[in-house]
DNA sequence: AATACTACTGAACTACGTTCAAAGTAGTCA
DNA sequence: TGACTACTTTGAACGTAGTTCAGTAGTATT
């Protein structure tokens, strides 16, 4: 029975869920802090725990949000790209390079939760990143109709991996990061080079 | 003067940066903990104190040793390479993606450490840096004797980052990592399409 | 309305990094 | 050598986290 306790609990989850990716948004993850967090809520600290099982899990419901904001970034991107399949490639690419700059420190969240060790993500990270991958590999058949499908699967992953560093190492200011215009100037780089058909 | 004190501490520096670095190998940065630490080095938590600012600073020094043998480890992987610059590549690639595989939780903390936001990575940290750069950027200029140097640049951080992603993600097995030979295979397509001159 | 069950609360617990007053040690000089 | 001074080291205590759970308040059932 879906009762007056059970909509509380979901309008607090919902509300949590909310305040903590403003906080991340704002503040970066290490910033988010239960007791502020029930503060800003205006619930006990110890409500979050009948919510979520501990605040990584809350975390993981931020970012769950945050890969899907991202998805329909590069999804609107691919839509509004022209036909030619390399040229798509790098505009998605780019898409997702926007993304993580005018979002860093959420981007940022999705790979810094700590994982438990041996922990595999959860089943909507994978859809998601499958989701990703299914934006590219559609191009990269069209460029290379003659490979097989285990040797697209892996150059698909090779050029998510690529850019996925290229935007990492990138924006990385501690290490003097680079300028935009470079950084999509490298994405072009090696995504036009990879679709040169010998 | 170089007294009794100032050997001592640097003893206890020592120690201290090896015990970090052992433990840091085998259960992973955040398993780093200021007391077992002492206890382990014979001192008093206080003691840490003395010989370096934070646990941060400890961190950096033993990610200063893992990156110099990760450097190490590539130059002598171009040392004993063939001359062609494309194959120099791979196997350079290649050595990073063994060095990271062989010491996983080692190789993450060169990149799981919290810099204070807007600080600057420490200078042996840019140094070491440049020199993988250096390493990649020889090839590329026999491979690519026509482009200019700001382009070449650009490649080489790009290839940098392209290759480390792909290293990044295929070892995180939260994400159902991927076999080591695919990881070699995926470095080997992006590099060979890489340095194919049209 | 009385009863039984469930959910919420927030003080208390644990586990950290870090500090600093007190105790110890090294260097100096008569 | 022994007394004095300055510096070094110590570890209990502090502050700040995440998390728990006994007590209380609220909800559903009869």
């Amino acid at each position: 029975m879906a009762t007056k306790t059970e909509l509380r609990r979901q309008e607090l989850r919902d509300n949590l869920i909310t305040i903590a990716e403003r906080t991340i948004a704002k503040k970066g993850l290490t910033a988010l802090r239960a007791r502020d967090l029930a503060s800003e809520a205006g619930c006990a600290v110890g409500a979050i725990y009948n919510v979520f099982g501990d605040l990584t899990d809350l975390v993981l419901a931020v970012n769950a949000r945050t890969f899907h904001r991202l998805g329909a970034d590069v999804a609107e991107a691919l839509a509004e790209a022209p036909q030619d399949p390399v040229e798509q490639l790098v505009i998605m690419a780019q898409a997702y390079h926007r993304f993580a700059a005018d979002n860093h420190l959420s981007w940022r969240a999705l790979f810094d939760v700590e994982r438990a060790p041996g922990e595999a993500a959860p089943d909507w990270y994978l859809q998601e990143m499958g989701q990703l991958f299914t934006y590219i590999s559609d191009p990269l058949a069209a460029i290379f109709p003659d490979r097989d499908s285990h040797e697209l699967a892996l150059l698909t992953r090779a050029l998510f991996s690529s850019v996925h560093g290229i935007v990492l190492l990138g924006l990385d200011e501690a290490s003097a990061g680079v300028p935009s215009d470079d950084i999509d100037r490298m994405i072009a780089l090696v995504l036009r080079q990879i679709a040169i058909v010998k």
